[in-house]
DNA sequence: GCGCACTGTTGACGAGTTGCCAGGAGTGAC
DNA sequence: GTCACTCCTGGCAACTCGTCAACAGTGCGC
């Protein structure tokens, strides 16, 4: 586009090279979606043929993988130093901070959250899962619950969930700007409190009733839900 | 596959060979994900030429919408008829015929609430938003809130958030077997309840302060997230 | 200063996919 | 029978990705 019409062949340190294509990839993953990305607009976004991207990187899932790895890490700084007072002000620091880290990432945690399952891809399910249970980590620190042994699967699987809603509500506020983000602080602060202290011993106390009780005495099945 | 050799051409309604290429696609796009079924799959199981089946749909991604469009009605009769007694047990009997349709269409509700957002894909995201309304009504006709009017948006925002929740709990259920669906009864109903009579009153409480409140007294914004 | 090995980089080929269109082939009307 | 209607197919063009032999910077020995 300007004068300057860069060298045919530009040989660089094989480290650089790869930041280079993958800060390429993550501003194109990033902006549009996995199946309307090419290799050959990410190789000319970062001046470099198709085949150096597939060369350093295997091809275009494992790049993609590479930048969903550096999209999901979760700061460690949001659960850090939090005072030793009561889980409602613990958790309420640990969900504002976060909610920082998201307003300033604005973008990077939308696409993030955006991909999430973008097929039955395994590699990517474990990436999200491994993000999932940092995440949850980050959690049971902030709510004083890391002790937990009874039941301790249930509430991790419980906060996953909780982390679902996260997501969700962060597409509001971020996208449709139904919710404020004072909303998301308030919402997720009680939601989290509420599902580890009232939801989770009831399901402990369920535990011999897999199949839910029956929730209304005249309730009985009818059937003509279609299949398909 | 068997001595039956069907003839070459054999001609159809348009309806018919509609429905039934329709049903090939529903079976692949469940089975496998978006990028991994391709048109000459499709046709294959259909027992057609991959030419008809873009002249029926106009293409891939209009097959694939169509499917998509089918899998998340919502059956109106998880909501119907419910018993003019208190929100809680409108809410569990709601929950719980929701759950038996997940169950029954376990497949399909995965690779719906899977694709959830496989790009930015406008037309997509219109019909998931039309899927998240409807299960919006169906929630708030359970309550019994349907006539709020202050806060209407920031409520239905919040059930909104709720149903993220719900897809991923329903995840660990049926994916990851972590949580049962008796501990999905449970968390769905009084997270709903929770949402609506505790979380919400205070968000409306609250909305002249659209920035959240200090969260805690000595809370000072420590700035050091990186920005990418 | 010159040539050589090392390896970063490229162009091109093959296999796979989708969209599109002219034309072949059922099917019912007369 | 044959004719029109339209369902259906075969094949072409364009695009994508993965792979590999070959080209060309870069630093080294001499």
């Amino acid at each position: 586009m300007g004068v300057q019409r860069q060298a045919r062949r530009r040989r660089m340190e094989p480290d650089a090279r790869r930041a280079e294509i993958l800060g390429a990839a993550r501003g194109l993953f990033g902006a549009r979606s996995y199946g309307t990305v090419s290799l050959a607009d990410i190789a000319a976004e970062a001046g470099v043929t198709r085949a150096l991207v597939s060369h350093y990187f295997g091809g275009k899932r494992q790049l993609y993988l590479e930048v969903v790895r550096q999209m999901m890490v979760v700061p460690a700084s949001v659960s850090a130093r939090l005072p030793p007072t009561g889980a409602e002000e613990r958790v309420a620091i640990c969900v504002d901070r976060w909610l920082e880290v998201v307003e300033r990432n604005r973008e990077m945690w939308l696409s993030a959250i955006g991909l999430e399952a973008l097929g039955d891809d395994p590699e990517i399910d474990r990436i999200m899962l491994e993000a999932d249970e940092i995440a949850t980590d980050r959690i049971l620190e902030a709510v004083m619950m890391t002790d937990v042994t009874d039941g301790r699967q249930k509430l991790r699987a419980m906060i996953r969930a909780h982390s679902g809603m996260l997501k969700a509500a962060s597409r509001e506020w971020l996208v449709r700007g139904t919710l404020s983000r004072g909303d998301l602080h308030v919402m997720l602060t009680r939601t989290v409190l509420h599902l580890v202290h009232t939801v989770f011993p009831a399901l402990r106390d369920d535990r011999e009733h897999p199949r839910a009780p029956a929730p209304g005495p005249a309730q009985e099945r009818e059937g003509p839900y279609p299949d398909s």
